[in-house]
DNA sequence: AAGGGCGCACTTTTGA
DNA sequence: TCAAAAGTGCGC
């Protein structure tokens, strides 16, 4: 049953408050029970009243009361799901397996196999096996004849449907009436009767449009188990009751090597075997290919292949989910579309119920920043046989050994002894060394579990089930851990607490400082350092030197060899350098040749100056590149893709202050009839013409070779790109041109 | 019905 | 003409 605790502002009163709920029905008519218990907040016991009630959404209404007629009172989990509530309070494994008696049931309108009645109390128990899951991959294929298809009045043209057991379907909408495909549709999901239904961007594109049409032709989507229709959810995502609907964009979203995320760059990312049967095609180029044959015909496998791509991709990236559904308590949908704190955010929620703490509202606090982590300015030039050390989790190990915790602050002038407290340099905060607070129970737990995982992986060979299964959980485990210290300085959080994420900012700059120093004093040349790395000459007797002496400093955090470069180029700026590996490739950081808003020209030449400079050390050669590639534009023959500049709207349109050419071409698209919304990528190319650079910003597909700005190319686009690495080593600008 | 933190580099627009 | 602000995307 739901359930809230009260908790009275004074002690005293919490008799006169029970009473209160208990007699007054007319007040509290959907009251069931009142009971007394004993829960912690923030770690120091309260008595409070949990009052359980015969409906989940009295709950927040009869805490506002209670709060009216009692004032200054405070009550908590009055807004939690009850299917949280459930997980929570059963300690139910989401995604894995429980335990519990039954008998066997008839039920009418549920598409199940079998249907059961529970007899007891479910129970979480230890079973790793994953079975294996029925998956339907979903692809629509929407045209537009004037910009983007409209769901009001353009049909959907085709839908490519692909099961794991192999079935497929490509439902056509022939004439302008696709009230049949809609039908199809929701046929082949109840014949197929998938546990996953996935797809790429669906959430966004595939299921409103779907949704839409169905409005529109007046047709049932009755795709879920219990035949309703997929509905919006938490998250943003789109739920469909009794199968896990995922948006593999979701998943691909972390991939952080992949800059522009289409499911054709994921897919050849991951090296699918799927990953050549397709090309993305572009909103404009469909309507044109949709009304000759072969154009169509073309159309209509490639939403094929992006099917079953989406099907591949589902199938090798699925078991990472669940791990993280299971560690976190968030249904595998959930998890998916959920951003990293509120999966931090549910780990939590369940962690506390299981100490006894009572849980804090999600509320959103004033917004302070606060200073974090230090960077080194590097040495510029090129280095030999350079190792990277760094601190392993450090903030979260950090958290755990100085007990930064909410609970465990202690507040401006209240007196405590020195001795009983950490006090953190810089910011100045005091935090008691015991007892344990909240953090340092869950990072201890996290900490401990993600040892012990990776002990356990050295038991199985890299191959077998086993291993994937630890490995996820393990990586699992690392993300939740990691993202603790962005969670506790995040002013949305329940555990929020700026003093918290600031001192462990603090202490991390005090313990690489201190590294610094003694690797500088024992003889190591410092080249650069960045939050908890330090880059040093690779002198092994040295370096285990340090890593001793770390060891004793620190007691418990360690540093570990990272990685060595047999060479590394730095310029004079920070959070950007190129390093040589023993294998041969290129390590790229931070340098225009990895960001996505560069030009595709300008990613090459820098990428082919970096394989010159440090492959050869010669930049003699690398200027000859450079002005093969000067030659080659000047020469007209280098193709649009390739001038191509892609940025993307962080706001929507109508709130950009400043006219940046991304915005303008945006703002031309949506006059013609194209759709962008927050999250989309702006591909312009730079013509000729007066003024400035946002007035020759132009969409790249109307784009004519003849019309592109050579000279802002060699400018603004190769000659920075190439110079940044050149001008290391004395190149002057003219030697690029002729 | 939502999207962890700060530090830094860089381009382009804006406004004096 | 120039510094500041806006905007983006990266590193960790």
């Amino acid at each position: 049953m739901p359930y809230f605790y009260y908790l009275p502002e004074e002690e005293g009163d919490i008799e006169r408050v029970k009473e209160e709920v208990t007699r007054n029905r007319k007040a509290f008519p959907k009251v069931l029970d009142v009971t007394t218990e004993t829960k912690k907040l923030l770690g120091h016991p309260r008595q409070v009243l949990k009052i359980t009630c015969t409906g989940s959404d009295v709950r927040s209404a009869y805490a506002s009361e209670l709060n009216r007629i009692f004032g200054g009172g405070r009550s908590f989990e009055q807004d939690f799901r009850l299917s949280v509530r459930y997980i929570a309070d059963l300690m139910l494994t989401t995604s894995g397996w429980n335990e519990c008696d039954v008998e066997k049931i008839k039920v009418e309108g549920i598409a199940v196999d079998r249907a059961y009645l529970a007899t007891t109390v479910p129970k979480s128990i230890a079973q790793d096996d994953t079975p294996s899951l029925r998956v339907l991959a979903v692809n629509a294929l929407t045209v537009g004849e004037k910009g983007s298809a409209r769901p009001e009045s353009d049909p959907l043209r085709a839908l490519a449907l692909l099961t794991s057991s192999g079935k497929s379907a490509i439902l056509l909408c022939e004439g302008g009436d696709d009230a049949e495909l809609l039908r199809g549709f929701v046929e082949f999901v109840n014949r197929s009767d998938p546990d996953l239904i996935v797809g790429f961007e669906s959430s966004k594109v595939d299921w409103l449009y779907l949704i839409q049409r169905a409005k529109v032709c007046d047709i049932k989507l009755s795709v879920g188990r219990d035949a309703s229709e997929p509905h919006t959810s938490v998250y943003g995502h789109i739920s469909v009751t009794g199968r896990a609907n995922l948006d593999l964009s979701d998943v691909a979203g972390s991939i952080t090597e992949v800059k522009v995320k289409t499911l054709e760059n994921v897919a050849k990312y991951l090296q699918l075997h799927s990953a050549n049967k397709f090309k993305v095609i572009d909103e404009w180029d469909r309507f044109g290919l949709w009304n000759e044959e072969s154009g169509r015909r073309k159309l209509l496998e490639n939403a094929m292949g992006m099917a079953s791509s989406c099907l591949e991709l589902a199938q090798s990236t699925i078991d990472f989910p669940i791990q993280l559904s299971r560690l976190t308590g968030l249904p595998l949908d959930h998890v998916v579309a959920a951003a990293v704190g509120f999966r931090v955010d549910s780990y939590l929620v369940i962690q506390a119920h299981r100490i006894g703490e009572l849980i804090p509202a999600r509320n959103d606090q004033p917004y302070l920043t606060y200073q974090g982590a230090l960077v080194l300015e590097p040495k510029p030039g090129l280095h030999d046989d350079v190792a990277v050390l760094d601190f392993a989790s450090m903030y979260p190990a950090l958290m755990k050994k100085y007990n930064l915790s909410p609970d465990t602050l202690v507040q401006p002038g209240e007196h405590v002894p020195d001795d009983s407290v950490f006090l953190i340099p810089q910011v100045d905060h005091r935090f008691r060394k015991s007892p344990d607070g909240f953090y340092r129970i869950v990072l201890a737990v996290l900490i401990r579990e993600r040892a012990l995982l990776a002990k356990k992986l050295g038991e199985y060979t890299a191959d077998s089930t086993e291993f994937r299964v630890l490995r996820d959980r393990e990586r699992a485990l690392k993300v939740v851990t990691n993202a603790c210290y962005g969670y506790a300085g995040w002013a949305g959080a329940r555990w929020y607490s700026r003093e918290v994420a600031e001192s462990a900012a603090a202490v991390g700059r005090e313990t690489i400082t201190k590294t610094i120093d003694k690797a500088r004093s024992i003889g190591l040349t410092v080249i650069y350092s960045d939050t908890d790395s330090l880059f040093v000459t690779n002198e092994t007797a040295s370096i285990d030197r340090l890593r001793d002496w770390a060891k004793k400093e620190f007691e418990g955090i360690e540093i570990r060899v990272e990685r060595v470069y047999s060479r590394i180029l730095f310029t004079e700026a920070m959070k950007r350098y190129a390093g040589l590996l023993p294998d041969g490739s290129l390590d790229k950081v931070g340098l225009e040749v990895v960001r996505g808003d560069w030009s595709e020209i300008a990613r090459q030449v820098q990428e082919q100056v970096l394989r010159e400079i440090l492959l050869h050390k010669s930049p003699e050669q690398a200027v000859e590149v450079v002005r093969g590639t000067v030659r080659r534009l000047r020469s007209g023959a280098v193709p649009l893709a390739e001038l191509t500049i892609r940025k993307t709207l962080t706001k929507p349109i109508e709130r950009y202050k400043v006219r940046a050419p991304h915005v303008e071409v945006a703002r031309k698209l949506m006059k013609e009839g194209w759709k962008l919304a927050v999250g989309d990528k702006v591909a312009y190319v730079i013509v000729k013409g007066p003024g400035s650079l946002f007035k020759k910003a132009k969409p790249y597909n109307q784009v004519k070779p003849d019309d592109v700005d050579i000279e802002y190319y060699l400018d603004n686009q190769v000659k920075p790109a190439a110079m940044r690495i050149l001008e290391v080593f004395g190149v002057q600008e003219r030697q690029l041109f002729d």
